[in-house]
DNA sequence: CTAAAGTCTCACATGTATGTGAGAGTCAAG
DNA sequence: CTTGACTCTCACATACATGTGAGACTTTAG
């Protein structure tokens, strides 16, 4: 499929798609126009980006992460540990993040039924 | 306490405690020279802050929220309900993060295990 | 008194994801 | 062939939290 359609199918802009390729997190085949063409898998990609994206990885993070996604299955591991000491610490990062987010919540609740019970 | 002594307490930089207190967050009482003078209480307050910055809401939303919880008991709830749908708004935003965050934690768990068992 | 540490304001810079517009090429339908 | 929809690249803009540095004043310690 072409831009036009993924963009419809994950609601995500141009400009955004173009961005996550150029961030090496896509990388369409090109019709000889010069027109990008997606597969199906970029649709799950996209998606994956998506949610890796607002769960506070940067683009250059995702790019770690995701061939060994991808390759699920035939368990394609990174390499050097170092990458590794960087996805544990990601981790403890998002594990921190959920706490904030349930105290925020809880916040949050607290005024809303405060509001009126 | 005088901004340095916040800034050990919080762990938060003077740049950002000026900020704050510039988004409206934070209304430190001015002491003769013009330094700013701030109360235990503002400790708190601060780390309410870092916590609704984590969890993604602004610091004008924040500003709204604030004032709600330092009067905690004293039920003193927003009043306008364009502000309670806005909350509400941000809650369900938040419960969209948290379900992020769990999908992207489990992803990083996979590549992590992958890399050795 | 003096020096050093703390603080003030102001302003410019940065990073990251994102928007927007211009100008040109491509493709499909009439 | 022409028009309109789609796509391309490129570049400049924005929002927001945050960093950084300059120049001046205040406070504290020797």
């Amino acid at each position: 499929m072409r831009i036009g359609e993924l963009v419809r199918r994950t609601g995500v802009s141009e400009r955004l798609l173009r961005y996550y390729e150029e961030q090496g997190l896509l990388n369409p085949s090109r019709l000889p126009s010069g027109y990008r063409e997606y597969t199906e898998a970029h649709v799950e990609t996209v998606r994956r980006i998506r949610c890796l994206l607002a769960a506070g990885l940067s683009t250059s993070t995702i790019a770690t992460v995701l061939p060994c996604l991808e390759a699920r299955g035939e368990r394609l591991a990174p390499t050097c540990p170092d990458v590794v000491g960087q996805l544990r610490a990601e981790r403890d990062r998002i594990d921190q993040a959920m706490r904030d987010l349930r105290e925020s919540r809880q916040a949050l609740d607290l005024v809303i039924s405060a509001a009126r019970g």
